[in-house]
DNA sequence: ATGAAAGCGCTAACAT
DNA sequence: ATGTTAGCGCTTTCAT
């Protein structure tokens, strides 16, 4: 392995000159950096990461914790994955991955051994397990998703109520007056997940403000359960004209069902979705959906952590406006 | 931060007793152990592992290569990062996330500052440029897939080739005569990708031998694809009676659109696939599939990599046997 | 503008 | 069975 000081010998300098060459932390005569970079080049040195990471107390990783649990939609997870690497590695750190199952243990440990600098949690619950420790923890974190009590936290999260409000809204401003909401499967509820509670709060405050009828529908992420939530509105709502999805898994199924119950979205009945893009426009009937932005979560996630590294503040609360694109499957109220 | 010292100091011992009654790397006297694991207790003691790293070369970390790119299923790439990081976990290691975009430079930095002990790269392509690298670098590595020149590199994949065919005996076994295999997008012929050719030779193979008529028909990863080949295959080869697919995206359209167009399956087609066993069930037609064993193969590579860096010899190939479960969607051909 | 040297916290010889 | 000590490779203070 070759290292610093064989640098320094190779180019004819001290590896404190190595060193500050290549930090820029201090002064250098351009002939010299000119030697230095040379050296480094022709032996191939690279810094090890060990060693800087017990010099300087940093090992420039971050640590990021997915979940894998029932009820997630998979490639939203990935696709936040892949933009907290990609956005870490512009900063000029990498990326630990560890699973929620690792628990409050996983996260002490990373922290205390010096493996990483700071955190990214995914999935965080209304009254998560995992919040004392993170507000004890020596080392920067942010959340993704809001707790029901985020002081002292730094979090991150599409702004849900709003999501649900404005998917109440465009349908209102359309002329529907009866709506229901299908949603994450139960146990995304029971276990008190965040942002699923707020697109229900969104939502139906949203309806109860435009005096619109609403109910709300959890829903398994299966055909068939889809196909049920689909009858049982039928049966239940015959007035039902606007129809809120947040539930990636069964989205199509749904639709699928309504229109093998007789109902022709949108002639009969308007969709909206709050769900990634992609998945909005590759369906047979292009959904009007509120975007998930896992990409833009990820990175704004890293930029926030970024930012405590450096010791500067950042807001507690980052909430993204929602953005809706109107696709098919949304039309004005036909009259009877 | 608290040291080895301070655990020495507050059990009244040496630091290096501390150290080897945490390693066991040598005999300690049951009543000291007893002592320094109450100090480490008391004072929360965790080494860091920037100093452990520098003084035994070795993180204890592994870097794990993901693919991005498009025709490439999410959940099975996430199924197997989970699958790593949990293995990996339980042999005292942690992963570091890359993207496949980091290309060969990435892969360097890792290895180079002895950031990780080891690699394991997903989405191999027959002629891979990461090859040349993976042979040169000082440490280990196991690669998903098998490239064309796989010498002096250590693989590990399910048996496509045994799978294609695998699904071709099943088809033959059932009295069909002429069969088609659907397959992944162009892109991943184009690019060469591994699995996706060794399907094809075991799906050609098995047919020529078995005297089946054959025909192979890439297909992008969209319902308007998945109808197109449909309407094709009945077009082009009206005696058609037997499919196997090899795209998850298009597994449900495409008997979608076989049915739509009039063919039940499995009365009139029989469709197998080679997919994860969680699609192949969920399908609104259980479908007859071969599991791509995406949780297996993780830890398959995480073990042999364990092993390599233990010094011991592993195998070059590792082939997984393809396994197949009968489900609803194939049956003997109605004889006309 | 550059060099010398003292750590960073841990492990593993080398003692005893 | 336990202690002493010399590094591991790098950064950064303190000199000059």
């Amino acid at each position: 392995m070759v290292k610093i000081t064989d640098v320094a010998r190779h180019a004819g300098v001290s590896p404190s000159t190595v060193s500050y060459a290549l930090s820029g932390k201090r002064p250098i005569s351009e002939e010299t950096r000119q030697r230095v970079e040379a050296s480094i080049r022709a032996l191939g040195y690279r810094p090890h990461a060990g060693a800087r990471a017990l010099a300087t107390s940093r090992s420039n990783v971050l640590a990021l914790v997915v979940p894998l649990r029932a009820g997630i939609h998979v490639p939203v997870v990935m696709q936040f994955a892949v933009s907290v690497v990609t956005t870490a590695r512009g900063h000029d750190h990498d990326v630990l991955l560890l699973t929620r199952e690792e628990g409050e243990e996983g996260l002490r440990r990373v922290a205390d051994t010096a493996l990483v600098d700071a955190l990214i949690v995914m999935d965080v619950q209304l009254a998560d397990p995992r919040l004392p420790l993170l507000r004890s923890l020596d080392r920067p974190s942010v959340l993704i998703g809001f707790p029901a009590e985020p002081a002292g936290l730094t979090c991150i999260d599409l702004d849900f109520k709003a999501a649900g409000e404005a998917c109440v809204d465009h349908l209102a401003r359309l002329g529907h007056r009866v709506v229901a909401l299908v949603g994450s499967p139960p146990e995304v509820y029971v276990r008190q997940t965040a942002f699923a509670q707020r697109v229900v709060q969104g939502f139906t405050a949203a309806a109860d403000q435009g005096r619109l009828a609403s109910s709300v529908h959890p829903c398994e992420a299966s055909p068939a359960a889809a196909r049920a939530v689909a009858e049982q509105l039928l049966r239940e709502q015959p007035a039902l004209t606007g129809v809120v999805v947040h539930n990636e898994a069964i989205l199509e199924p749904l639709i699928d069902a309504f229109e093998e119950l007789g109902l022709q979205v949108p002639g009969d009945l308007s969709v909206t979705a709050i769900c990634p893009d992609e998945l909005a426009e590759s369906l047979r009937v292009p959904v009007t959906s509120i975007a998930l932005p896992s990409g833009e979560v990820g990175a704004r996630a890293v930029e926030l952590l970024v930012k405590k590294l450096g010791g500067k503040a950042v807001p507690e609360a980052t909430l993204l406006a929602p953005r809706m694109t109107e696709r098919g499957s949304t039309a004005r109220r036909a009259v009877a």
